[in-house]
DNA sequence: ACTTAATATATCGGCCTGATACTATTGGAA
DNA sequence: TTCCAATAGTATCAGGCCGATATATTAAGT
């Protein structure tokens, strides 16, 4: 999914500034399955203007930088509604991770290690802030976005919590599990 | 990882042609997490080439297109094991399907269970796919690596099978997003 | 007092995708 | 048997996108 089609999809749940929509993928529900950088949303949403598929209106704050709060426009609700009746794309799952482990010929088994624990930390941080979101009141849609989220994260958890020593490297425990459950309160 | 890296990762697993390295990280164990295409495999080969990171030799084939076949040099694997030497970045899952459910408010419930029902399919073949390569003799690195992608597929079946009657009401109107709530979204 | 984080918009080099071009063989369907 | 799709190969290019960077003010932490 291109960043047009995104940023008209958050506007459509509701108006937003650039800055809040690039919140939204990096925190929010979206933050499980998408991702936009500014120099992809601030162009979007420059062209969506001028293609008329959404409004905006400048709104000046005193102690705060100047926001442009864009609305989507019904011709904007119709091109969502069409680039949305397409079949989806299949999922992309990108892991440097799990790559430098296929290439962990030229890795220490030490190194290994705590590459995995790392990551066990990393997926527990990440299901605690789904968690937290689910706390708030949300849609069926938002709700089953992250619980989706959650589901995945954990199976990801499981498993390398399961095969953390199947690299064959020397158990060193101690540090790292303590970290690993301090992440886990 | 950029493509670079990935050639230089596969190559230190063996010599391959640009054709074979798009296919592995199109079939093979890779597949599940790593994505490249030939526009950027075969300039980065040529590029590794001229920094003397590999060497290229020419096949000539009579009832097939002629090969380059490139081999990783002492220098590449050395620069593969700086490269690796650092912290991969955080896995990047991205879903058109999932974003399409968040924006469902613009599809109609029937359309939400034909996606959520063909994405069920799609999972069983894939996992039906990643299990297919199990069968082969392989290394502990890509058999741990096929097992946590079946985990995780699995996991997104799970819960898509379970849950695939939760888009049952309609949704509430948009409105204007109040800022504290915009990170529940 | 000092420095980091947050609020907010914007640009740019360079990497990457998806489409396209070109050629030749094999296997299966009609 | 004839024809089409898939397979085997290398390669380029427009356009999309990321990551870094610039700019400027305020709040908060040390």
């Amino acid at each position: 999914m291109d960043v047009r089609t995104l940023c008209l999809g958050i506007l459509s749940l509701g108006d937003a500034t650039g800055y809040e929509i690039k919140k939204m993928v990096a925190e929010g529900s979206f933050s499980f399955f998408s991702e936009a950088s500014y120099g992809s949303i601030y162009p979007a949403l420059t062209k969506l203007t001028d293609e008329g598929l959404v409004t905006c209106r400048a709104l000046v704050q005193e102690k705060r930088p100047d926001k442009k709060i864009y609305s989507l426009t019904p011709a904007g609700r119709e091109e969502l509604t069409q680039l949305l009746a397409r079949d989806p794309g299949p999922d992309r799952n990108r892991s440097e991770f799990l790559a430098a482990l296929l290439f962990a010929e030229a890795v220490s088994p030490q190194r290994v290690q705590e590459l995995i624990d790392d990551r066990i930390d990393q997926h527990r941080s990440k299901i605690a802030a789904l968690e937290t979101l689910l706390d708030e009141d949300m849609s069926t849609a938002s709700r089953f976005v992250v619980e989706y989220g959650i589901a995945v994260q954990r199976a990801a958890l499981d498993y390398l919590s399961e095969h953390r020593n199947a690299f064959g490297a020397g158990n060193e425990p101690a540090k790292r599990l303590e970290t690993s459950r301090q992440a886990a309160l």
